[in-house]
DNA sequence: ATATACAAACCAATCAGTCGGTTTCTTTTT
DNA sequence: AAAAAGAAACCGACTGATTGGTTTGTATAT
C-alpha cells in the first residue's frame, strides 16, 4: 500500500507539478480512500518526502550499477554520459527531480529531508566517474560540469522537447572534453592559466 | 499600480515559489486590496504571465546590453559569461525563472504565453555571443553548451549556495572552451571525429 | 454626472486533515 | 477446533481554513 502511494505520488509530481498533484488527485490516481491514506502517512508532507526518497534511493541504486556495466566499453566516457542521460534526465526521473529541487527552495522541511539523498545520488555518479576515467584526469570538477551540463541540457528538453533529444550537444560535449584532457596531457603545467580565451584567438 | 502589482508577485514567486505565492500573500505584500487588484488583472494567471513577461522582457534588453560592454574588454568570453552568471543565473531573477519554467511543463497555457520571451532571451545572449566570439569560432552550439552549463550550476547554487558562487568551475569551463577552439583552429579537420575518449587516453 | 480607482464583504470550490464506524486478519481462550 | 477478543487496514462523510474570483458600495476626479 506504501509502494502503491509512493507510485501514485511520483506518476502525479510528473503529470500536474508539485502544487498540482493534490491528495485528492494523488488518491484517485491510486485508487485508494482517504482513510486508508491516513493510516498509512501522517501528513501529504511525509508521502511526498517518503515518494522522493524512494525515487531518489532507486536512482542511486541505479546509478552504482551503471558503474558496473561500463567495463569493457570501447569509449567508457561517452557511454556513462548516454546512459546518465538516459536514466537521470529524461522521463519521470527528470521531471520529478525538477519539481523537487524547486520545491526545495522554498520548502526548508523538504530540503532537510531530500538534501541527503540528493548528495547520495550525486556521489553515486562520482563511482561511476571514477570507473570511466583515469584518477589523474580531473578530479571530480569535469564530472561537475559535466552534471551541470546535463542539468542544463534537461531543462531544455523541458521546456520544448527537440527531436533528437540533444544527442549531437552530447556529442559536442563529449569533444570539448576530450580535447581539453588531451592539451592537458601534452602541456600539462599550463593549465591553470587563465589568460585571454575568445577575444584573442580571432 | 500594475507595475506595484508585478513587482510584488515576482518577490512572492522568489520567497515563497510558485504554489506558495497565492492572491492573498501576493496583495498583502503590495499592500493592495483585492477590489484594486481585480480592477487591473482579470485573473491571477493574467498576473503572473504579465509578472513574468515583464521580468523576461527586462532581462532581454540586459542581455542585449551587456553585449555593448563587451567591446574593449581584454577577455570578452569570460566577461560575457560573468556577467550573464551575475544577471541571469543568480539573486531573483533565477529563483523566478526555475519557478517558471517548473510551472510551464504543466500548465499549457502559461507555457504558450512564456515560450516567446524564453526564446527572446536566449536570442540576445546569442547576439552577445556574437560580440564576443568571432563567427568561424563554433556556431551557436557552444553558446547553448555555455549556457547549459551556467543552468546547471545555477540549479546547484539553488539547492545550496556555496561560497565562492562556482566561481572556480566558471574558470574551469571558459579553460576547456579555450583548448576546444584552440585544438580546432590546429586541426579543424579533425572535427567531428567521436572516437574514444577518456577510456583510451588512459 | 459619469467613469475610474479602490475597498471590504462575500462566494463556491478545494485544500489537508480528522473522526466514527466497518471489514479483515491474527491471536488468544476455551 | 470453535469462539471470542483484539489489532490493523480501510472507508467516506465531515471540518475549518484557504483558494481564486465576484459583488456591492464608496470615494475622487473629470
Amino acid at each position: 500500500m506504501r509502494a502503491l502511494l509512493i507510485e501514485a505520488t511520483l506518476d502525479c509530481l510528473q503529470a500536474h507539478g508539485f502544487h498540482g498533484a493534490s491528495l485528492s488527485v494523488i488518491l484517485k490516481q491510486a485508487g485508494v480512500s482517504r482513510g486508508a491514506w491516513a493510516h498509512h502517512f501522517p501528513s501529504k508532507q511525509e508521502l511526498i518526502a517518503a515518494a522522493a526518497e524512494a525515487m531518489m534511493a532507486d536512482a542511486a541504486a541505479a546509478a552504482r550499477a551503471v558503474a558496473a556495466t561500463l567495463d569493457g566499453q570501447e569509449d567508457r566516457f561517452t557511454s556513462l554520459i548516454e546512459q546518465v542521460w538516459q536514466r537521470f534526465y529524461c522521463g519521470r526521473h527528470r521531471d520529478v527531480l525538477f519539481e523537487l529541487v524547486v520545491a526545495c527552495r522554498t520548502d526548508r522541511a523538504l530540503a532537510g529531508r531530500l538534501h541527503p539523498v540528493f548528495v547520495e545520488l550525486i556521489d553515486s555518479f562520482r563511482g561511476a566517474w571514477g570507473s570511466a576515467t583515469p584518477d589523474a584526469t580531473g578530479g571530480g570538477d569535469l564530472l561537475t560540469l559535466t552534471l551541470f551540463v546535463l542539468r542544463g541540457m534537461a531543462m531544455q528538453e523541458m521546456l520544448a522537447e527537440s527531436p533528437d533529444g540533444q544527442a549531437a550537444l552530447r556529442g559536442l560535449w563529449t569533444g570539448v572534453t576530450r580535447d581539453f584532457l588531451q592539451s592537458r596531457h601534452d602541456r600539462p603545467l599550463r593549465r591553470p592559466s587563465g589568460g585571454p580565451l575568445l577575444g584573442a584567438v580571432r
